[in-house]
DNA sequence: CGGATTTGACCTGCGC
DNA sequence: GCGCAGGTCAAATCCG
């Protein structure tokens, strides 16, 4: 897969596309963080979509942050959700992002919101449920929206 | 050879 | 009841 129809020559850090050394767990602290502040728990009904910048990974490059976490846990709700959901939105040229997990790509979609196609990936562990969805962001193309759908089952792919 | 990726088809839920 | 949109599967293909 070489498509590297993003090769923009406005790269952030010119030769690193992928950042290497980051450690995508760092993200999984705002659930965390959500779960000290319930009187910001967004609800279905009162949605709350903080902005967290990030301005030291790697050390090499800026990058923006906004967090969207989804509680979509209603008593009437009838989809059976696997847990958590958090959306990210990063400003990244690429949508493969190497936060330490391995992914498996099983499907793509355009979708009728955005004239950027859809794409759905799940963890390589066989026990691993959680699923991801990335996107490009319909006004930003330079953005790249990320979200994760359940829990790892496992503490870090290294531990496989 | 094994694992990952691709792409179209198929299935399900929801709205009208 | 029908159509649309989103989500998932699975066979074929490619790469390391």
């Amino acid at each position: 897969m070489s498509n590297t129809s993003f090769g923009s020559p406005d790269s952030l850090e010119g030769d690193h596309v992928n950042q290497p050394d980051f450690e995508f767990s760092d993200y999984l602290i705002f659930d965390d963080w959500l779960d000290e502040n319930p009187t910001s728990m967004p609800t279905t009904q009162n949605p709350v979509y903080p902005t967290i910048e990030v301005d030291d990974f790697g050390g090499s490059s800026t990058s923006h942050h906004q967090v969207v976490l989804t509680r979509d846990h209603g008593s009437g709700s009838l989809k059976k959700d696997l847990g958590e959901k958090v959306a990210f939105k990063t400003k990244s040229e690429v949508e493969i992002l190497d936060d330490g997990f391995r992914w498996r790509k099983y499907g793509k979609k355009m979708v009728k919101n955005s004239p950027n196609p859809r794409n759905y990936y799940r963890c390589s562990v066989q026990n691993c449920p959680v699923k991801k969805r990335v996107e490009r962001d319909r006004e930003d193309p330079r953005y790249v929206i990320t979200t994760y759908e359940g829990i790892h089952n496992h503490l870090s792919p290294s531990n496989i």
